[in-house]
DNA sequence: CGGTCGATTCTTGCGAAACT
DNA sequence: AGTTTCGCAAGAATCGACCG
């Protein structure tokens, strides 16, 4: 092993391969051993900072007394997760809400967020979506039509998954900026690269922020149709903990492009997104 | 009204003090 | 001595105000 994690994920995997609890003392002789981690300063991982990162990641690791271990279900999931087996379910009104059959309150029906019946070709769904907050899911037709590496992670995955986002005001307005780059949404220039696509070179020298590259005219309209026939678009409109939902979402699903808080990141996703904006810088 | 771009928020990494 | 916790810095991700 040469490759090089977050630490978290370092861990994670350590913990997973040991297949039982182990030190913070055994979890860090690990992964420096292993060489899963590369610190800035070169300097082996130090006790103090797996045991911050544990502490950190409370959904991710159990502590019993100095016994650190993995929580079941969290983190990597098996390639037939469990809600690729669920039995299909009926249609239910995106208004996102449903009692909670503990507490009685309303909660988010993620379940019907990731609904096939939910799902519709972004394509039709120019006109559908609506004017309030809420989150939304991202699926491929097929998995097929994502370039390599990517196909290749989906398939092991079985999962056609690969964004979750939310919007804190429109919908329609930030599933404009995603899908059909009426702004600068970030998925928009992940597909963007994902499919092979460069920005335009120097279309940010000069400029502040070194994110928000853009694609060339013709680049953004082959972008546009790509996604129009190739991905398919699912809502729930609500106004309530949006982003805590967003947030447990993609923790819990490790939509395959998305990165921020996503235990499931890829790699060859953060190297081709840091590429880009070195090309539109340069002149 | 659409698109640009900067402010804000979040994540990661680390050092050091406090604690056991 | 080893471990835990706190807090800060830097960089990345995201959103929406505002300008043309």
């Amino acid at each position: 092993m040469s490759e090089t994690l977050t630490l978290h994920v370092a861990i994670e995997r350590i913990l997973a391969d040991a297949g039982r609890s182990l030190t913070t003392r055994e979890i860090a002789d690990a992964v420096n051993a292993h060489g899963l981690y590369a610190r800035a300063d070169g300097q082996p991982v130090p006790t103090s900072q797996v045991s911050a990162r544990l502490r950190k990641y409370p959904a991710l690791f159990n502590k019993v007394g100095n016994q650190m271990s993995l929580v079941v279900n969290a983190g990597l999931r098996p390639a037939t997760s469990p809600r690729t087996q669920q039995p299909p379910q009926t249609r239910r009104p995106n208004n996102g809400t449903i009692p909670d059959p503990v507490s009685g309150n309303m909660s988010i029906d993620s379940a019907a967020l990731l609904n096939d019946l939910n799902y519709r070709l972004a394509g039709d769904v120019v006109n559908l979506v609506p004017e309030q907050p809420g989150v939304y899911a991202i699926r491929v037709v097929d998995v097929a039509v994502l370039p390599e590496p990517f196909r290749v992670h989906a398939e092991r995955r079985n999962d056609r998954l690969i964004y979750i986002g939310e919007a804190k005001i429109s919908l329609r307005k930030r599933l404009g900026q995603e899908l059909w780059a009426t702004g600068h949404g970030t998925f928009f220039r992940s597909i963007g690269a994902v499919i092979g696509h460069r920005p335009m070179r120097g279309s940010l020298a000069g400029m502040a922020n070194k994110h928000n590259y853009t694609f060339a005219p013709a680049v953004e309209v082959a972008i546009i149709r790509w996604i129009n026939l190739n991905l398919e678009v699912s809502w729930l409109a609500f106004d309530r903990e949006v982003h805590e939902t967003e947030v447990r979402l993609i923790h819990e699903f490790g939509p395959l492009l998305n990165l921020s808080g996503n235990p499931r990141k890829l790699p060859e996703l953060s190297v081709v997104r840091e590429e880009l904006p070195t090309i539109s810088c340069s002149g």
